[in-house]
DNA sequence: TCTGGGGTCCTAGGACCC
DNA sequence: TCTGGGGTCCTAGGACCC
């Protein structure tokens, strides 16, 4: 039996916690910039504001005192999370943490009565314990266990919990479910679906096998298998390392002239280099991605990939060839409204496969350096220590107005209580 | 004027090997 | 008219998730 505990309407729910006022009114929460919109309180979701929408459109009734509007603060989600996810641990010891808001767990064969009192206690812990309000969905399998949970949020007498066990529970739910509600059913598939006259979960269930794998491919068929209560995903073991590691931004103000570019590049790289270490991996390539405004025609992303002589995680020859990257693909004419970049192809930080021509990049005395830096930039802060090719001003300087303070993980901002 | 960031997995096609 | 069979590796692109 599988269990999702998903936290409900979680930025917003972060937000409320510290600051309840907010409670009272419909609550956005804006991404980096304060571009669009990328997480809604229940209210503001009841006002139909959608996920991903253009914050601009909304500064009016904002200002009309009809909604209230937040930057994004990740420093205090991020914590709250780990709160949330602490909290759960002493439950299950078959969890995985499956994003900032969610976990799965493995639960015995209880009965339904013994799984719903402990689901409900779980609940009021984490309530008591975080401040943050979550549904449950119980299931067979995690897929079932995902469509449980989105019933336990939209049905308030469900208490927040709810579990499909039982084969007419789970059919009576497939039937008023349609494809793109399904996890692992996204908009492409959901109109090649509807294309071919399915438009429930019943009716895909009931469709013939290879007919399903030659529709959705072997990733639909294993969704289509789950919701047929046939297990083909467990819960994946706790602290598996990334594969690949992203630091991209899209800027304010877009950036024309090659060092302004080569700044924030830098500044990209001395970050996911940080993470790459933190995981005791090294990188076997790293690739550069710039673009211009993906709302002016035509689209003009140029990327490029360079392999590593030798696997590394030091920064500053991460830097170099990333600089050198940039100029293969660097335009002038352009006026560059996104950029990042990506490290891949990761190896075991303590495994050294030595090169007979190319001297080791990683000597004792670099990664001494790095782990100096990163404990420093841990203790103090994270721009303590920074490399002087990103430059003192770059175009990465915050532009966010609205942002609140981060509440549990700095002192200053620590709430005083009268 | 103003439109996010970070991940995973799979597939098709090309290039290569014997 | 008709031209084998069995592999690997890599990449770009597409699909999905939060």
């Amino acid at each position: 039996m599988f269990a999702l505990v998903d936290c409900n309407n979680f930025y917003a729910s972060c937000e409320e916690v510290f600051n309840p006022s907010l409670s009272q009114f419909p609550l956005i929460i804006l991404s980096n910039n304060d571009g669009c919109i990328i997480a809604r309180s229940k209210k503001a979701k009841e006002l139909g504001i959608p996920m991903g929408g253009p914050a601009y459109m909304y500064k009016d009734r904002v200002e009309r005192g009809e909604i209230r509007m937040l930057s994004s603060n990740f420093t205090l989600y991020a914590d709250m999370s780990q709160r949330v996810m602490q909290t759960l641990e002493s439950y299950a010891p078959r969890m995985e943490i499956y994003s900032i808001d969610e976990a799965f767990f493995e639960l015995e064969e209880l009965s339904e009565e013994e799984l719903r009192n402990e689901a409900c206690r779980m609940r009021e812990k984490v309530k008591k314990w975080t401040g943050i309000p979550v549904s449950i969905g119980i299931g067979p399998t995690k897929t079932i266990a995902k469509m449980a949970n989105e019933l336990a949020k939209k049905r308030s007498e469900l208490g927040g919990v709810s579990i499909l066990i039982s084969k007419t529970a789970i059919r009576a739910q497939l039937e008023v479910t349609e494809p793109e509600e399904i996890w692992g059913i996204g908009h492409a598939l959901a109109e090649r679906l509807k294309a071919n006259r399915i438009y429930t979960a019943a009716q895909l269930i009931d469709c013939d096998d290879s007919f399903i794998k030659k529709l959705l491919g072997v990733v639909g068929y294993r969704t289509v298998l789950e919701l047929r209560a046939v297990p083909c995903f467990s819960c994946s073991q706790p602290i598996e390392k990334r594969k690949s590691i992203i630091c991209s931004r899209s800027f304010k103000k877009p950036i024309t002239n090659s060092s302004d570019l080569e700044n924030v590049i830098a500044t990209f790289v001395s970050r996911a280099a940080e993470k790459l270490r933190s995981q005791q991996s090294r990188a076997k390539f790293i690739s550069i991605v710039i673009a211009p405004s993906p709302f002016i025609q035509p689209y003009e992303g140029r990327s490029c990939h360079i392999d590593l002589p030798n696997p590394t995680a030091y920064t500053p020859e991460l830097i170099r060839l990333a600089k050198e990257g940039l100029k293969r693909i660097y335009r002038p004419q352009f006026a560059y409204k996104k950029a990042g970049v990506l490290l891949g192809d990761f190896c075991d930080g303590s495994v050294e496969q030595m090169d007979w021509i190319t001297p080791p990049t990683d000597t004792p005395k670099k990664r001494n350096l790095m782990r100096t830096i990163d404990r420093i930039n841990r203790r103090y802060d994270k721009t303590a220590v920074q490399f002087a090719a990103e430059g003192l001003d770059n175009h990465l300087r915050s532009s966010q107005t609205q942002v609140s303070p981060r509440f549990t993980t700095s002192w200053k901002d620590l709430l005083t209580v009268s």
